[in-house]
DNA sequence: CCCGTGCCCTGGCGGC
DNA sequence: TGCCGCCAGGGCACGG
């Protein structure tokens, strides 16, 4: 669930707590949430010395390496004093503070990666990943899109093509471009692609601004909630009117994903 | 190359 | 009340 904008606001809540802290051991409760062999042994005596973010992927700057972290569906981070272990708790970074930065991740998905600081942005996932759309250019854009048949809101979705968007934030990018999500790509106009950036810029940005969204069971870090669901267009509106035409937002399926649509407004 | 499907996971919910 | 099956979904592997 976590986007680009609580991705972001994860980052920037982060970074203060632990920039310059050691990392001083790791426990890991769950192998496979773990990319790289000997993460352990790696990682244990480098320093925290930045964390940056590529679309959703976060990036904490080591001495060394750089550890890369998806939270993909529902990996959080805390951080605290020593104590027991919880539930869902599958890795645990020991400080030199004597505190504890704690990977929680109900279903599991997330991943940690540790690869060389040189060679990072170099070979994947980072290497193919797209630009995201505050930093994307329409006409490049519209070439990736032109000779597909998917629809836009798949093509949105890859973050290949376009990164940071998640399905929340495709539904209001769309919905705000006045585009159904089951347009095929080869039928988007360049002048569409124009529309489509502006607002995916415009939604993440304003949606970083408030600390992403806090829905279902997501929040930043412990005790840090975003105010963005406050401010949803048509994602988990269904049957709620449309705020332009007053028709009920319907909800459909788009490549299995759950998608929110204004039947009057978003023309295919 | 392009595209669709299934997998990884678990808690929560609807149905009976 | 209890159990079963299904759903949610990001990224990737795999196959047609």
């Amino acid at each position: 669930m976590p986007e680009l904008p609580e991705v972001e606001t994860v980052r920037q809540t982060l970074l203060p707590l632990l920039k310059n802290k050691v990392i001083v051991d790791v426990d890991i409760y769950w192998d496979n949430c773990v990319i790289t062999k000997d993460f352990k042994h790696k990682i244990t005596g480098q320093h925290i010395q930045d964390i940056l973010r590529y679309g959703k992927y976060l990036v904490f700057v080591l001495d060394e390496d750089v550890m890369i972290s998806h939270l993909r569906m529902e990996g959080k981070y805390y951080i605290h004093q020593p104590r027991k272990k919880a539930h869902h708790e599958h890795v645990v970074f020991h400080l030199n503070s004597d505190e504890y930065l704690t990977y929680h991740d109900t279903r599991k998905f997330g991943k940690f990666e540790l690869i060389s600081k040189s060679m990072y942005l170099e070979v994947p996932p980072l290497s193919l990943l797209g630009k995201e759309p505050k930093d994307s250019d329409s006409r490049s854009l519209y070439q990736k899109l032109t000779h597909k048949r998917i629809p836009i809101k798949m093509a949105f979705l890859d973050q290949h093509i376009i990164a940071g968007l998640g399905n929340i934030y495709v539904d209001e990018t769309l919905y705000r471009a006045k585009i159904h999500p089951l347009k095929p790509c080869d039928k988007i106009t360049q002048k569409e692609v124009v529309s489509l950036i502006k607002h995916a810029t415009d939604v993440l940005e304003h949606a970083t601004s408030l600390g992403g969204s806090t829905i279902r069971t997501y929040h930043a870090v412990h005790g840090v909630d975003g105010k963005f669901q406050n401010e949803l267009k048509v994602h988990t509106k269904k049957d709620e009117p449309c705020e332009r035409c007053q028709t009920p937002i319907i909800k459909i399926k788009v490549g299995g994903r759950g998608t929110y649509v204004c039947p009057t407004c978003q023309k295919q």
